[in-house]
DNA sequence: AATACTGTAATAGTTACATATTACACTAGC
DNA sequence: GCTAGTGTAATATGTAACTATTACAGTATT
């Protein structure tokens, strides 16, 4: 488990982990079953304090996607690829609609959007820079 | 000037001001020497505090957008539409590489962000409701 | 002069997020 | 049992954004 921390998008750090980890439970980075990197460890890959990793876990086992053993570490619940798949595109399409509504708020065009859609793709994709 | 505030998007309310001044500028449905909404009209009309409003426009006439007149108002600058229309779609650009950026660090495609952007977008056009 | 409007400023209180620190309860391995 | 590792919880601190309120300084109109 990779985590990347964007400090500058506005989405809250342990909304970004609990984002990140159902990304890698629906792409089958994590399995069923799979035990997750401790709080403490995910907090010091991502730099990152423990409460906010404990945060991001907890609301996870909320919703059903890990299973949470004390004093053993948390897992990859059995229901938690089906949920995932279901929210993968889900997440990106309402960080997208937004951006989407401020652009067609204030005239800007289908196609002025899917030509900076296009170039911030090839730009993402040529080199990870950013 | 009427201004639309997305309290879930997770940009501050003052940006968001910024921005939609900005946006009509651009546009011109702000002209050069026209005159603004007062800080206490347009906080009643955007239902938000009038220190608000007021962090948006000193922000904006820091930039060289607005002109200040105390016991006036405020009016857009000579050099206000110049500034805009470079900032038109930077605005919109870099909140879509944002979103672009997670999508690709998560294995989606660009055929799949298309694919949401048209649909998304279609939504939106419909009708208003959101 | 009086009034009503401007922007501006200062203060205080609230909420959300994140940090640092400490402590507790549980489990696994020796 | 001891130790080292789990998740969990509580407390305190700091910061940013927002609100509410009050006050002040300037301008325009009457």
């Amino acid at each position: 488990m990779i985590c990347h921390i964007d400090a500058g998008n506005g989405i809250p750090i342990y909304e970004q982990i609990e984002r990140q980890v159902k990304f890698s439970i629906a792409n089958g980075s994590l399995l069923v079953g799979e035990r997750l990197p401790s709080v403490r460890e995910l907090a010091v890959q991502a730099a990152v304090n423990v409460n906010t990793v404990a945060r991001a876990y907890r609301e996870l086992q909320q919703q059903g996607v890990l299973d949470s053993i004390r004093g053993t570490g948390m897992s990859v619940s059995a229901a938690a690829p089906d949920i995932c798949r279901q929210d993968r595109l889900q997440m990106i399409r309402d960080r997208l609609r937004s951006v989407l509504q401020e652009a067609l708020q204030n005239q800007i065009s289908v196609q002025e959007v899917r030509s900076l859609v296009d170039s911030e793709w090839q730009s993402l994709t040529q080199q990870d820079s950013g």
